[in-house]
DNA sequence: TGATATTTGTGCGTATGTATC
DNA sequence: AGATACATACGCACAAATATC
């Protein structure tokens, strides 16, 4: 009798795992269909996808009804701290960071924005939307509130440079500090997983916090909807 | 003509909020159904539901289909930081803690937890499984893995203390801290939905934790399933 | 247990005012 | 000024989940 100890969905699961750290499949990789790896293992397919379950409880793979399963565009371990600095995050995790633009404009900020800023509801706000990317992937999308009456030259100068750091310094600002994070978690909308590309009702890591400069004033008020089959967030504790 | 600036949603959103904030509807309360709330602000239906929609974005209220609208068991916002203690965290938040135990059991490590420990993976450890609850509405899932190996007496511990500093001070830990945390978000499968109340496939915030001892040697590793629509983390920067 | 009513979720179509090109 | 796109709002119908008896 071969009374292995480890189940046989835990065997198939390290297989395919080992694949997936070997570089043999590689992110964004459509791995075979259940039903094929259910023949090349020579079990049920109900057997498969309880390997595939279980890698995809670690976000190792996600799987999308009617196209396929995917490896993860990588674990994208992404440290948050006191600084969130994307590019510098997502090159430190060895991939390449990239950043879409979604919008860039002047307007009345919400009743919650304005309280994030500490502003009046009719002052005006820059808004910043766009789209991260991490290889090709789409990682998150982020929208960034910064009050227009301390930086009235911002959007200028987000325009040109796409990176918040230095726009913000060309504006006079040289250095700013995270004072607060919320984190929840949200099913993606239509648009959110359009931009994601992920299925609409997919899991959502919102990221909501706020930076402040060196006096503790609030020069922006930050949203990311990071897709939460792709991102896993590590908290620093950092100085 | 009465040429309001802010749409009709919009009023009716502030409207309803304020009432959650003055606490005429508290924690738990359902709403009026979308139908009646039409006709008391003499709208449509979908005007009543755009303002209940963008409530349920910031996490005021949130929707059981079937059931009825519902002010959310407060936006519960759970601290975490390198101390976490949940009783206290609740507490903080003027709400009543409790615990349930799902499991609590000895048994071989799954390969992820060996590693979280740093054990090999025929050692044995202690798992403690159970359901957080502030004023009985269910928080989070709970899963915590000890190393049987230097904590022979902690299952008897946690059998009559259901306390984890507690009983891991019984063993002989004095203190310990948070070395390391992931955050994603998951959708809910069937047995946390059923366990959390909420539906399946709804949003989940799953934070994963090293715990170690003043020596840096990992204690406890740790699994917590937040309800997405009934928890917001808050990072704090603490000493 | 099962049938029925209630309640939210989703989709379609229509109309109007406002901002943009 | 005209055309186009977008947000807002209304009305109706049905599907899906839940509650109730």
């Amino acid at each position: 009798m071969t009374k292995s100890k480890t189940p046989i969905w835990r065997s198939i699961q390290s297989s395919l795992t080992r694949e997936i750290a070997d570089g043999i499949l590689v992110s964004g990789d459509k791995l075979p269909t259940e039903a094929e790896l259910a023949i090349r293992f020579g079990v049920n397919r109900h057997t498969v996808r309880h390997a595939l379950g279980a890698m995809a409880e670690d976000g190792l793979v996600h799987a999308r009804r009617g196209a396929g399963v995917f490896v993860t565009g990588k674990p994208t371990d992404y440290p948050i701290g006191k600084r969130v600095r994307f590019h510098q995050n997502i090159r430190a995790a060895g991939q390449m960071p990239a950043k879409t633009r979604l919008q860039l404009a002047t307007r009345r900020p919400s009743p919650r924005e304005a309280k994030a800023l500490q502003i009046e509801p009719d002052d005006q706000v820059h808004c910043y939307e766009g789209l991260s990317l991490a290889d090709a992937v789409p990682i998150a999308i982020f929208r960034s509130i910064f009050p227009a009456e301390r930086f009235p030259d911002l959007l200028e100068a987000l325009d040109e440079l796409d990176a918040v750091t230095a726009a913000l310094k060309k504006c006079g600002l040289d250095d700013y500090t995270r004072i607060s994070t919320r984190l929840t978690a949200r099913l993606a909308d239509a648009t959110q997983a359009g931009h994601l590309r992920i299925s609409q009702g997919a899991p959502i890591l919102r990221s909501e916090g706020v930076n402040a400069d060196s006096d503790g004033v609030p020069v922006e008020y930050g949203t990311t909807w990071f897709s939460g089959d792709r991102v896993t967030l590590t908290l620093r504790d950092d100085a």
